[in-house]
RNA sequence: GUGGGUAUAGCUCAGUUGGUUAGAGCGUAGGAUUGUGGCUCCUGAGGCCGAGGGUUCGACCCCCUCUACUCACCCCA
C-alpha cells in the first residue's frame, strides 16, 4: 500500500471482475423474472430533496436520523443520495401521473444506494439493491404474486434455506389502538428497557418489539400481539394472504414482532432471511404501503413493494452460477504481417457478437495457445509465415485438436457459420 | 457512535525469544532442440514487512500514536 494511493471512500462497494459477471448474471434473471411478471424497469435519480425521505420514510427513523449522506449543493438546496428506492418510485409516480396511464403500475429498479453507517459483512455505505414496486391493486392477491414471484427469483438462483417470515401491521384504523396498548404495556416496564427502546416507547413503540437487547426481548415476550388486535378488513387481508400461499405451497413464518425500520409500511410485511449471511440476515424486505402514494402528494393508492439487498444475495448465490462466457475463436498471428492481416476480420466478427480476440502483442504460439486454452476458446486460428505464402490459415479446435485449412478469403464467412452452429 | 481482531508479494498466508541477501503456495512472465494449449519440471519478475514516531549498536519483530480493513453491537437490504 503506497503512501499517496487514492482509495475508494469507506464502505463504498464496487465490483470489479469475475465478479461483475456474476453480478450481471443475476441481474439479467432478475429483470427477464420481472419482465415476465409485466414489470418495467424505472432509471431513476440517485439524488433526491432531502424532504423526500423524511416525509416518506419517516423523520423519526435512524435511518433518516443519522444514516443519511446529506448536504447542500451550490444553491443551498439540501439534497440526499437515496438511502432506498421505495420513495424515488413513489416521487416519480406522482411527478409522472403514472397512475393515469394505466390503472395498475409495476416497477422495478437496479442500482446503489446510500447509507452512513458503519460497514461490517453484509453492510456497506455504498450497496446495490433490486426493488420493485406495484401501484392500484389492494387485494391480498397482490401481496402473494410478488411473495411467490420472489421466492422463485431465490429458487432459480439455487439458493435455498431461506425462510420468508410475515407478519401484518395493521392499517390507520386499527393500528392506533395496538399502538397504545403497546404504549402502555411498555411503560409498565420501563426500568427493565434498554435505553433506546425507552426513548422508542414515546415516538416509535413498534420498534421495541424488534429489539435485540436481551432483557428487551424477554419483556417483549408477553407483549399484546398485533395480529390479536387487527381490525376485521386488516384480518382479511392477512388470512387471505396466508391461504393463498398455503394453496401455492410456499412456505412462511408468522412473525408477530416483525416491525420495519421506515414508517410507511401497512398491513402486510415481510422479510427474507438466510441464515448465512451472519448479522444481516435479511437479504430481501418489504411490504405493503397504501398510504404513501397519498403522503407524498398523489392520489390514494395502494401499493406493495420489496427491495432485495443485491451484495447478500451474491454472498447467498456463492457459486452456484454458471460458467463465465468464453471467446468462440482465438486469432494467433505469429508476426507483424499475420497480425495486419487479422486485424481486419477481427473487428469484422465483433461488429455484432463478440466471436473472436485477437492479442496485439508479438508472441510465441505456444504462449498464445495457453492463453487461448486458459480463456476456454473452441477454436485457434493460427497465421504464420507459411500460411501466409499459401494463403491458408490454420483452425484448430481445441477440444479434439483437429486442424483445417481455411482460405484467407473465406476466413470471415467460415468462422460465422461455425460459429451459427 | 461503542467494542474485539487484523495489517508481510496481485491473492491466501508463513516467519525470526530483535542480528547481515524477508519465504511458500496460487497467480503472472518465459523456457524444457527449429511453429502447437491443459499435466509435470526449470527459471524470472514482483515486498522501503499499513503510516509516523520511540527504545536499541541494530526493529518486519518491542513500546506509543494514527490510519485502513474486518467482525460484532446498533440499525437495516
Amino acid at each position: 500500500m503506497k503512501k499517496n494511493q487514492i482509495k475508494t471512500v469507506k464502505g463504498f462497494n464496487e465490483v470489479l471482475p469475475p465478479e461483475s459477471f456474476r453480478w450481471r448474471l443475476v441481474e439479467d434473471k432478475f429483470r427477464n423474472l420481472l419482465e415476465g411478471y409485466g414489470f418495467a424497469e424505472m432509471r431513476l435519480a440517485l439524488l433526491e430533496p432531502t424532504e423526500l425521505f423524511s416525509r416518506s420514510i419517516g423523520g423519526e427513523t435512524d435511518i433518516v436520523e443519522k444514516e443519511m449522506y446529506t448536504f447542500s449543493d451550490r444553491s443551498e438546496r439540501s439534497l440526499t443520495l437515496r438511502p432506498e428506492g421505495t420513495a424515488s418510485v413513489v416521487r416519480a409516480f406522482n411527478q409522472y401521473s403514472l397512475g393515469k396511464i394505466s390503472e395498475i403500475n409495476k416497477l422495478y429498479y437496479v442500482g446503489p444506494m446510500f447509507r452512513y453507517e458503519r460497514p461490517q459483512k453484509g453492510r456497506y455505505r455504498q450497496f446495490h439493491q433490486l426493488g420493485a414496486e406495484v401501484f392500484g391493486e389492494a387485494s391480498f392477491y397482490q401481496d402473494a404474486e410478488t411473495l411467490v414471484m420472489l421466492a422463485q427469483f431465490f429458487q432459480a438462483l439455487s439458493i435455498d434455506g431461506i425462510i420468508l417470515q410475515l407478519n401484518s401491521l395493521g392499517c390507520e384504523d386499527c393500528r392506533p389502538a395496538f399502538r397504545e396498548q403497546l404504549q402502555s404495556f411498555l411503560l409498565e416496564r420501563e426500568s427493565l428497557l434498554c435505553g433506546d427502546c425507552q426513548r422508542r416507547i414515546k415516538e416509535n413503540p413498534l420498534r421495541a418489539l424488534d429489539c435485540k437487547n436481551p432483557s428487551c426481548r424477554e419483556v417483549v415476550v408477553d407483549a399484546p400481539q398485533i395480529n390479536e388486535s387487527l381490525c376485521g378488513d386488516c384480518r382479511e387481508h392477512f388470512s387471505g394472504l396466508c391461504g393463498l400461499l398455503d394453496d401455492v405451497g410456499l412456505d412462511y413464518q408468522i412473525n408477530s414482532k416483525l416491525v420495519r425500520g421506515l414508517d410507511y409500511y401497512t398491513r402486510t410485511t415481510f422479510e427474507f432471511l438466510a441464515g448465512d449471511l451472519g448479522a444481516q440476515n435479511a437479504v430481501a424486505a418489504g411490504g405493503r404501503y397504501d398510504r404513501l402514494v397519498e403522503e407524498l402528494g398523489g392520489k390514494m393508492t395502494p401499493a406493495f413493494g420489496f427491495a432485495i439487498g443485491f451484495e447478500r444475495l451474491m454472498m447467498l448465490a456463492g457459486d452456484k452460477l454458471g460458467p463465465l462466457s468464453s471467446p468462440f475463436v482465438t486469432l494467433i498471428p505469429l508476426d507483424e504481417e499475420a497480425l495486419r492481416r487479422l486485424f481486419p476480420i477481427y473487428v469484422k466478427l465483433n461488429r455484432d457478437a463478440g466471436i473472436a480476440t485477437l492479442g496485439l502483442q508479438q508472441k510465441s504460439l505456444k504462449s498464445q495457445l495457453k492463453k487461448a486454452d486458459k480463456d476456454g476458446a473452441k477454436y485457434a486460428l493460427i497465421i504464420g509465415p507459411d500460411e501466409l505464402e499459401k494463403g491458408v490459415a490454420i483452425c484448430r479446435n481445441m477440444q479434439t485438436k483437429e486442424q483445417t485449412g481455411i482460405a484467407f478469403t473465406e476466413l470471415e464467412e467460415t468462422l460465422r457459420r461455425l460459429y451459427q452452429d
